[in-house]
DNA sequence: CTGAAAGCGCTTACAG
DNA sequence: CTGAAAGCGCTTACAG
């Protein structure tokens, strides 16, 4: 591996020069930089990273901070793979690297801890549905955070979550004006920002359409599979059971289409259900899942634009706001 | 940010001793250690990462080359996230991080840069299914490497993939044993590891069985689910259709399926299906796919466990034969 | 068991 | 536009 000071000597120039030509070129004359880059496209040099880091304390080094343990925290997110793709491509436009952060030693300085030994220029954190304090104690710290679906803010912190109460009350327009008047919901857990906000866009939508919601109506799931086709089944044995049901999760929602089958009872005649994800199995699931899908590769790219604001500007300028995406109801055949 | 030489000063040693404390703590003596671990926990020193990589050209990172842009190269891998998973904790436990590598300017010599630059300790490379050059390259250069579904190897690189060919002779036996003779198969991209082995172990049971195999019975498909569906039809027409087909992947196996619903055929009265995979749709998809498992979590334990051999053997010491982990034949409705 | 010193490969004021 | 020099925060022979 060659080194600055090899290339230097290579072109008699001092390393400062090489150095300038890599980071500000500009400043160098034209004869010299030419004669720099080509010496160093011959001999193959490459800038150490670590080096750079430790003179300039800015690594290029984003730090995810996911918590792969979601069979304790109880939630994986539903697009962690499109999430994942579309954050390294927009970072990738600007030079910055994706670091999956091992767990070390536990304890709430965790992550922060991490932070500081990599010179991370910044963070992104994605919501496991458990109030970790290791997660929250990086909103209050001095470095760049944008969190996914968890509503923190902080100095240099925002977030980035779909527009849950809109994309609820856009589910139950559509199942208002399909006529239904008797409309459940399975919710999510209400510590998470989705659980907790779709269930109350719900609510509020049912209440300006003047349709009465009796509390059992509001059943509550985990977002996975089994927990929806349990509350579905708890809804159908009511004594009125609804006619129509929002899922707050795509994978509820097929629990529940389950819950529906098993008893024997047709989609969308007896019972109309619409989801909320629109994840890869709702167009493939008979009779088509219909659902409010999130804006996924916006997630990335949202987070990584805001990421990189908040690392262009001073350490005092104020957090960019939340941003809330947009959703949209997809038409299948479940309602 | 406390460095060593503030911490070494608030103790009364010598920064030499505290470097010790934190890395080989078994030659400083008792007492000392313990009033520099006591002095580091109070002021919160945190080793410098960088600094220590520029020291030691040993970074504590994995690279993890995963080309995202698999609309492009035509395969996406069905567990990535479980791969992810599982590497991730395996890594963990040895204090390494997973650093997902920007792709910056192409060339063959991409990824290396990139190796170099880091001074990563090794990387695991996900096939995309394209004959990468920038991927072929890691191969032969002097870096741990582990390939996953990618039949590379090199002085210090090797792979991991599914028994391939066992899990095609799975399906065979088993479908041979549930009486069929006329099996036919949706084979996956032959430039893909996965694809061409389970297409060659598939042939070799037929033969083995001594089921003859027409060519019109060999149908190719890409691993996505319209592929699947489009050779089932082809199939399908055929004058001596077969009455079970080996599909390849589990997503065109799902095509498949759609196929046979769409053409007013039953399964698996009509024609039986044995995919490949079991993914988490396998199991929702009405009647239930019958599958040839593979031990997802296995994949990333298996290069990480290669990994870190590479990475504590000497430069010269070979590389870890290639690790092939066992596939499952899962029961359910198609087959 | 411990310390002084050189070195890892860069960047960046400061002069010129 | 360019160079000499200090400094970033560690590790590790080498002495003692």
């Amino acid at each position: 591996m060659a080194t600055i000071r090899e290339l230097a000597r290579h072109c008699g120039v001092s390393v400062a020069t090489v150095s300038r030509v890599f980071n500000t070129p500009e400043v160098v004359s034209q004869a010299t930089r030419q004669k720099v880059e080509a010496a160093a496209a011959e001999i193959g040099y490459l800038p150490n990273e670590s080096a750079r880091t430790l003179a300039t304390k800015k690594s290029n080094m984003i730090g995810l901070v996911w918590d792969t343990d979601h069979r304790s925290t109880g939630w994986r997110h539903p697009f962690l793979q499109e999430i994942l793709v579309a954050l390294k491509s927009a970072l990738s436009a600007h030079g910055l690297h994706l670091l999956l952060l091992a767990s070390g030693p536990d304890g709430p300085e965790r992550h922060l801890r991490s932070v500081r030994r990599h010179n991370l220029d910044g963070v992104v954190l994605i919501d496991n549905g458990s109030r970790d304090p290791a997660v929250l104690g990086l909103a209050d710290a001095d470095i760049p955070c944008v969190a996914l679906d968890l509503p923190l803010t902080g100095p240099r912190c925002t977030h980035v979550t779909s527009d849950n109460r809109g994309g609820a009350a856009q589910a139950v327009a559509y199942l208002h004006k399909r006529g239904h008047r008797r409309i459940a919901t399975i919710a999510g857990p209400a510590r998470t920002g989705p659980g907790a906000d779709r269930l109350s866009g719900f609510r509020d939508a049912l209440a300006a359409h003047n349709v009465p919601l009796p509390p059992e109506y509001v059943t509550h799931g985990d977002f996975y599979l089994a927990s929806g086709r349990a509350a579905m089944r708890e809804l159908l044995l009511l004594d009125t059971p609804p006619t129509a049901v929002f899922v707050a999760g795509d994978e509820m929602a097929v629990g529940a289409l389950q819950a529906v089958t098993e008893a024997g009872l047709r989609i969308p005649a007896h019972v109309s259900i619409v989801g909320f994800d629109d994840i890869e199995l709702a167009a493939l699931i008979p009779p088509g899942l219909t659902t409010i899908a999130q804006d996924r590769a916006g997630f990335g790219t949202a987070a990584a634009e805001a990421l990189i604001a908040m690392i262009q500007s001073p350490a005092d300028a104020p957090a960019p706001p939340p941003i809330i995406l947009p959703t949209s109801l997809v038409r299948r055949g479940t309602a």
